[in-house]
DNA sequence: TCGTAACCGAGACGGTACGTCGTGTCTTCAG
DNA sequence: CTGAAGACACGACGTACCGTCTCGGTTACGA
C-alpha cells in the first residue's frame, strides 16, 4: 500500500552515493564527512541521516550498487578450480582503487562505530565468508578438502591476506599470490 | 651536552600512557581523546602534544613501553620449531584484550592520519615482518623451506590471519589453529 | 524575500544577551569568556561566534537592546535647558552599575581588539557626540552658543569627565557635578 | 647590608623596558604578551615575574623610567600662568604617540586587573591630580580660584579631555585646546 | 481540487573535541 | 642567589563536524 508523500528522489541517491566514493578517493576516510558529501551531492544533510544510519553505510551502500562486488561461485567441477575462480574474483577486486579505498572506509568505521561495526560483521563480511563456505563445503562433499587447514582457518588465511595487504601493507592484491596461496590450500606440489 | 631548562617530567609520561591505555580499553579508540587522556592522567593537553604528535604514537609507545610487546626469535634448531616458537608468542600477545583493543585501535588511526600511518608501517608492522623475516632467512640457509609459499607470503598469511581476527572477526586468537598453520606452513603431513 | 533555512532563536539570542550582561556584572571584563556565555545561556559556542564578531559586540548589542541607552534630545528652548536635559540623562545612565560595567568592558575591549575599536568609535561614540551636536547646532541657530569653547571642546569635556570617571577614578558620576558642568559651560554666573 | 649571590642585573631590567616598549608601540595591548617581552629581551619569564607584578607594571615602570613623564609645577606667579604651563606641559606629553601607547595599555591593563588597577590609581593619576592640586592650592590662597567648578571638577575636566582623546577619540592633543580650556577654566573674556 | 503527508534544500541549533596560545609556576644548570 | 631556558597544569581561544531541529517549498496520493 503506497503511503502518501513524495517519493525519494533517486536523483538524490545516486548523487550522495556518487559524492561519497569520489571524497573516500580523494581524502580518504579522515577526509569523509556528512557535511561533505552533502555540500558535494548539493544535498541537505538530513537527506542522508534520513536513508542511512552513518557515513559508512552510504559507503556500503555505493560499493554493492556501484562495483559488482558480488563474487559468483560457480561449480567449476573441481576444489582446486573453483578456489581458484574464487581468489581471482576476489583479488582482482581488490586490484581496483576505489574499491580498495571504500574497504578501508568501512574496516576503519567499524572500529569506531560498534553498531556499525556488527552490521558490517554480519552483513558483508559473513557473506564473504560464506561464499567462500559453499565452495569448501562442495569440496568437502566431493571429499577433495584436505584435514588440516580447518575451512574456518581457510577463510581466515584467505581473507586475512586480502585485508592485511588493504590496510596494513597497502600493496596491491597480486595474482601470482593467489596461485600461491591456491596452491598451498589445494596441497598441490609443495614440498621442498 | 644538557640542555638548559626544566626536564622532562617522568611522572607526567608514564601517567599519560596509563591513561591511554586505560582509556581504550574502556571505550575503545572510538571515546579516545587528548582531552580525556590530559583530564584523566591529570596533565595539561600541551603537555601530550609536546611529545607526541597523535594520539595514537601516545599509544603506541605505550604498548612497546608497557606490554613486552617485543616477541624474540631464538634459534631453536629447526624450521618447525623456530615458526612454532613465533607462532605461539604472536598468538598468547593477540590473546590479551589490552592488546588487541591497542592494535585495533593504532590501526584504525593509521587508517585516519597518513602520517601515522606511515610511521605505523614502518616502525612497527615492518619490525614484526623483519622478526619473522630473520626465522625465515635462517631455514632457509638451512634448505629447510618449502619452495612455494615465498616467504613475503608466509608472512601475509601468519600477520594477515592475526589482523583479520583482530579486527573483522574480533575472535581471539586461537593457539590449536597456531599449529594448523604450522603444519600448512612447514608442509608436514597435512593429506587428507 | 526570505532565505531558506531554520531562523535564528530568538530565544538564544535573548539568552545570550543577558548572560554577557550578568557575567560582566559579576565578574568585570577580565571573567568575560564566550565559553562562559555560552555556557550560562546554554547555548553553543558557534551561535555566539555566528552572530557576533566578538564578545564586545554581544555587550554594545545587550546595551543598546536592553538598557535604553537612548538620550533624546528633545528641544527644550533655550541652550541651557537643552544641555542640562542631556547632561542629567547623561549622568542618570552613568550611576547605574550595569550600565558603567559594560561602557568599560567595551572600552577595554576596543584598546585589545582594534576592528571592534573602529566599531565602536564609529556606532556608538560618534552617535553620543551627534546627539549632543545636535543640540549645540540648534543653540548656534540661536546665538546662544559662547565663542571660546568650540564645539568639538564641548564634546571632548562632556563626555571626557564621563568616561574619566567610569573608567579611571571609578567614582559614580554625581548630578551636582553635571550642574557644575553646565554653569561652566553656558558661562552663567561664574565669577570670583 | 649587602646580601649574598648574585646581583641584579641591570642590562636585563634595560632589555625587559626597552622590548616591552617597543612591542606596545608595534601591536598594542594586545599584542602585548610576557613571553614576547622575555623573548625580545632574551630574557626568561621568571626574570619578569621575579620584579614586576604584572606586565603593565614593566611599562609603567619603563614609562617613568625613559620618558620624563614628570610634569613639575613651578610657581609662574598666578593662576592662569600656573594652568597653562601645566596644561601646555600634559598635552605636549600627551602628542608623544609613545606615550600614548603606554597611557592606553596602562588604563586597559587596569581595566583587567583589579590589583594593578589599585596601584595605577593611587600610584599614578592620583599624583597627577596631586600635582594640579598644588597648582589649585596655590590659587585658592590667592584667591584667584573661580567659585563654581571645584577644584575637583577642574581636575576631572582636563584629565578627563585628555584619556578621552587618547582612548576614545584617538586624536592627538591640540595646543590650542588646551588654550581653550585656561579661558573656560580661568573665566577669562568668554562671553558671546 | 484540495488537503495532508512525506519528501527536499538549506541552515541554525546544542554539543564535543580539536590543536594553539598565553598565563604564572616550577625545575635545571650555569654564572 | 640570579638568570636563561624551557617544561609544567591550566584555561580560553576560534574552528570543524556531529546529529537534531526548524524552515519554506515541492510532489503525489486519497478523500
Amino acid at each position: 500500500m503506497p503511503r502518501p508523500g513524495r517519493k525519494r528522489s533517486e536523483q538524490s541517491r545516486q548523487a550522495i552515493l556518487t559524492a561519497a566514493l569520489e571524497l573516500v578517493a580523494e581524502t580518504g576516510y579522515g577526509g569523509l564527512t556528512v557535511e561533505a558529501i552533502a555540500a558535494r551531492a548539493g544535498v541537505g544533510k538530513q537527506t542522508i541521516y534520513r536513508w542511512w544510519p552513518s557515513k559508512a553505510d552510504v559507503l556500503l551502500d555505493a560499493l554493492t550498487a556501484k562495483a559488482s562486488t558480488f563474487v559468483p561461485v560457480p561449480d567449476e567441477g573441481s576444489y582446486a578450480a573453483d578456489l581458484r575462480a574464487f581468489l581471482l574474483a576476489t583479488f582482482t577486486l581488490g586490484r581496483d582503487p576505489r574499491v580498495v579505498d571504500v574497504l578501508r572506509a568501512l574496516m576503519t568505521h567499524s572500529q569506531l562505530d560498534p553498531a556499525f561495526g556488527e552490521r558490517f560483521r554480519v552483513g558483508f563480511l559473513q557473506a564473504r565468508r560464506d561464499a567462500l563456505g559453499v565452495l569448501l563445503d562442495r569440496a568437502a562433499a566431493r571429499g577433495e578438502l584436505p584435514a588440516t587447514p580447518s575451512p574456518g582457518t581457510v577463510a581466515d588465511i584467505v581473507f586475512g591476506i586480502v585485508w592485511y595487504r588493504v590496510l596494513a601493507t597497502r600493496q596491491p592484491l597480486d595474482p601470482a599470490q593467489a596461485e600461491e596461496l591456491l596452491a598451498l590450500l589445494t596441497g598441490s606440489t609443495s614440498s621442498p
